[in-house]
DNA sequence: CGAACCCTTGACAGAAATCAACTAAGGTGG
DNA sequence: CCACCTTAGTTGATTTCTGTCAAGGGTTCG
């Protein structure tokens, strides 16, 4: 691997406290992939061969049963995905794709395992991201289960917002039926509750989003910190992605 | 402390693998508490001062948003609850509440923070313990965003009968409406589609419950692996505390 | 240029929440 | 021991919400 690589990988928050040795060991049989858009990374029910670590780009994860599928997260750069499985070397729960060219690490899961049972540093670093992770889907389970669809969108939009530091207008950064898979719908609903929303303090053009009444959007969707977030805890968080600002 | 107790506490699988030096030191600071059925222990919002270990009894942790509640899992005993929290130092995400008459452990999160960055062993628990508490919350949003509550019922009749050692009939360890809750819908609902499965292979009788054709249930429910757990891998996870067998 | 694919809209069917009433069981206090 | 109260559970009627099916417009990409 060239070193300029391992630099960068060496930054990230899951690799920067490690000893020098033990994260040598690691990038030792960690290799580099790059993929186009729609690349299966991994399929849910394999075994934990691979952490990952997502370098440049952005990897969907979803789950599917019988015929139905399910986004479940949206992991970007500096986020990783399917640690969990590793270190239980228990059957990915997800199955993962590439939603445009990505560039991410694959570390082999037998040597996580041995390197963060000698190197504390890591194993801090690994409970950081677990516990950062878990509260994640603890999150995205509390919005399914309180909140109607209605309010899970106006909540994302004014989440979204925030992120994007607080502007009225930003343009969504994934298209909607993958959001609409996200927040647990069908696109039919979601198009129908956007419309909705936009005699509500919302305004639409395309993946524009012009929030023209902040108030009455909170109103419908009561922004809460305990699920909204205060910040993206982990990396393997929501449909994340900090949205784009609209040029327009 | 009574050594009996701590005895108890060393033998529980976060607790188990750690230097005798370090598990005393926790110790040093812990307390035991017994409380009485609806007794609440922690209320989402505020800052995670204790991990909570459960030594006897039911734990029920629930999250609310606006007038609405709904619960998030149980745990029973060996479970930990809000690890993630203690670990993130950051406030509850969810609520907590007895059962019934119930004893448990509490830890300062500070000594545990301290304590797992020092002994290895620890910390590897720990990383166990979170990974298994993961992917616990991830089949839960599954189950939410992949099947209908008719599926999520019947999928949980039949895991709650292969926890009892594969027997056909058991008695449900929670009430309905916690259930209902549990599973993402009102008691009404969990009522009807309980009601519906009587023509497809159940029988109840108060909380009996009886599988008279084990095949027809398997069909609506398609009992996933990835959904429904080989086995609880982390103790904090589902409606869990192995159900009873009925004695009738 | 055509073939996908995304998004939207409408009409409909199905699922689930809500409102209300009623039963049954358990606990309390007289 | 019984009357009373509370609460879980059920059932019915109704409304609201959501998924499904179908069609059409727009865009991208080969």
């Amino acid at each position: 691997m060239p070193p300029d690589q391992k630099r960068e990988i060496r930054h990230l928050p899951l690799f920067c406290d490690m000893l020098l040795a033990s994260f040598e060991a690691l990038m030792q049989s960690a290799e580099t992939i790059t993929c186009a858009s729609g690349d299966r990374l991994i399929e849910q029910g394999e075994p934990a061969d691979y952490l990952h670590v997502v370098l440049e780009g952005a990897i969907e994860l979803y789950a599917r049963w019988r015929d139905r599928e399910s986004t479940m997260a949206v992991v970007g750069p500096a986020g990783t995905f399917i640690l969990a499985a590793c270190i239980r070397d228990a059957p990915y729960l997800m199955s993962a794709r590439a939603l445009g060219r990505a560039r991410l690490v694959r570390v082999p899961a037998s040597d996580l395992r041995a390197v963060f049972r000698r190197d504390p540093e890591f194993a801090v670093c690994v409970i950081q991201e677990l516990a950062g992770a878990y509260r994640s889907v603890v999150r995205h389970a509390k919005g399914l289960k309180l909140r109607t669809s209605r309010e899970r969108i106006a909540s994302y939009l004014l989440r979204q917002s925030r992120q994007a530091g607080d502007l009225d207008t930003y343009v969504l950064s994934v298209e909607k039926r993958l959001l609409a898979s996200y927040l647990g719908m069908t696109p039919e609903n979601l198009s129908r509750a956007l419309r909705s929303l936009e005699d509500h303090g919302l305004k639409l053009d395309g993946l524009r989003v012009t929030i023209t009444d902040r108030t009455e959007l909170a109103a419908i969707a009561s922004p809460d910190w305990l699920i909204d977030g205060p910040d993206p805890e982990g990396a393997t968080g929501g449909v994340g992605l900090p949205p784009v600002a609209s040029t327009n």
